[in-house]
DNA sequence: CAGTGGTCTAGACCACTGG
DNA sequence: CAGTGGTCTAGACCACTGC
């Protein structure tokens, strides 16, 4: 029998940190094995190995691939859930989490009706106002980690709730990961817009920062909201990234809270 | 010697479910070692065995007295610590979480300054407007868990951040709890509320929701915060609950963002 | 140095899913 | 029934803290 298998990267030793800038730190920074097999799986996801909604390998498998125990697997495949990276099912297998499924649809929108439960109210209607191409302003650019003035994709749309306008939104995309993004593509898909994002452009967002202000509505947004000059909005500035922290959107959404609150909840 | 030493509670067996109410599950509702132990740890928190900020036993010892192995001791502290309810350091011992420790301050403030760090703008100015009991409304009521006409305590206060009154709260907490309570207490203590309600009335927050709603300045509120009529305020309402999601505040907070906003991650 | 939490392993067994 | 994730154990060793 022919050995020396190893189908993964080198030799994986407990201590061992690669990830450290020359003179950035004093101390050799112990990395345990676990995390260095999440890293690994990590880099899987990005490369697309598994994509959202697969099942990734069982963990006897990844083990084995990794040449070390299941439960060192485990622990690695802990945090990537806790993450919402993974999505774990018993007797199943352990899954690519997205925003496709019914469950976690809408993971992001924390605007939810006052009276009822977040779904109560029956799919959004979605309005897409416009979707051009344009360069990015200073701020913009810093927020997407662009330069000023390279190509982005913007996108101006109006959520509405039984019938009412309650979110108008800005969105900016970086133009090159989403090259071919059109306004049609965004008014024929059914879902939520990170699905397509995922199935259409393998960009999967996985998690967000979001900087909230009440501000009064101003000319245009009090048109498309339906709300009357300087009627207090709720100003969400949201930055989502895909994996290893890279931003890949920016979007300003002006939200109607007289029937809908944001709702939050701290640990 | 004297053996049967067992300090703890009767025979613990996985499977065996002890929270089923009659006829409410069909399915025994399998709960694991791990579950039941991060039960009987959370009991000694709730009853005050182990107060904030001290250490609990260490895991061999929480092993012998459950009478199970340290790896599922293990299990449930890792829990207990992800819900921010223990805090781990290695070398030295598993703590109970407090609001009273520099690093952890504020922890349910999620107002920032526009620019700078969280605490750059040095301690928060608090001016107790009032502290006074009354009786709760109805749904002063409903969200404490009392009933109508329950006393309650009654704080208002401002806080300031460099010199700007920037936040304007009203705070309902039930009277029993919180007998003894007073604006001369509130004014003295330094540190943060949730810090005071440790030490002086053995409650401990451990979890809160939050309702945000942007709304206009009324009368009141806008000489308090100094602000114009109308100007639009993010409306900040927020219960916060003890160890076993029991309900110990209710505030309903007036926060300015033309300086500050309010960050969110969402994972 | 002893004591703590943190990592890693190996193996047994359990609960759940699907064919 | 086989395959998956989930639990539990026992033991070895490592990293960190403080005396």
């Amino acid at each position: 029998m022919s050995s020396i298998p190893t189908p993964s990267a080198g030799n994986l030793v407990p201590g061992s940190d690669s990830g450290t800038l020359a003179g950035a730190q004093v101390t050799p920074a112990f990395s345990p094995l676990y995390q260095q097999i999440k890293g690994l799986i990590l880099n899987s996801l990005r490369l697309g190995e598994w994509k959202p909604g697969e099942a990734i390998p069982s963990e006897m498998e990844l083990a084995a691939r990794f040449r070390v125990s299941q439960g060192t697997v485990r622990k690695a495949i802990d945090e990537l859930a806790a993450e919402n990276l993974l999505v774990r099912q018993q007797g199943k297998g352990t899954f690519v989490a997205t925003h496709a499924t019914k469950q976690v649809q809408f993971r992001f929108l924390k605007l939810v009706p006052d009276s009822g439960t977040p779904g109560s109210e029956g799919p959004a209607q979605r309005d897409i106002i416009e979707c051009r191409r344009t360069r990015a302003s200073a701020d913009i650019a810093r927020a997407l980690a662009l330069r000023t003035g390279d190509t982005v994709l913007q996108v101006r749309r109006v959520l509405s709730f039984a019938g009412s306008p309650t979110i108008l939104e800005d969105i900016w995309l970086p133009a090159t990961p989403f090259k071919g993004l059109t306004a049609e593509r965004l008014a024929n898909y059914q879902g939520p817009m990170y699905a397509l994002f995922e199935t259409e452009f393998n960009v999967r967002m996985v998690r967000a920062e979001e900087k909230l202000r009440a501000e009064p509505a101003v000319e245009g947004r009090e048109l498309l909201l339906k709300v009357s000059h300087g009627t207090p909005l709720l100003s969400v500035e949201r930055i989502a990234y895909t994996y290893k922290d890279v931003p890949m959107e920016l979007r300003r959404g002006y939200y109607r809270t007289d029937t809908h609150h944001y709702h939050n909840t701290l640990g």
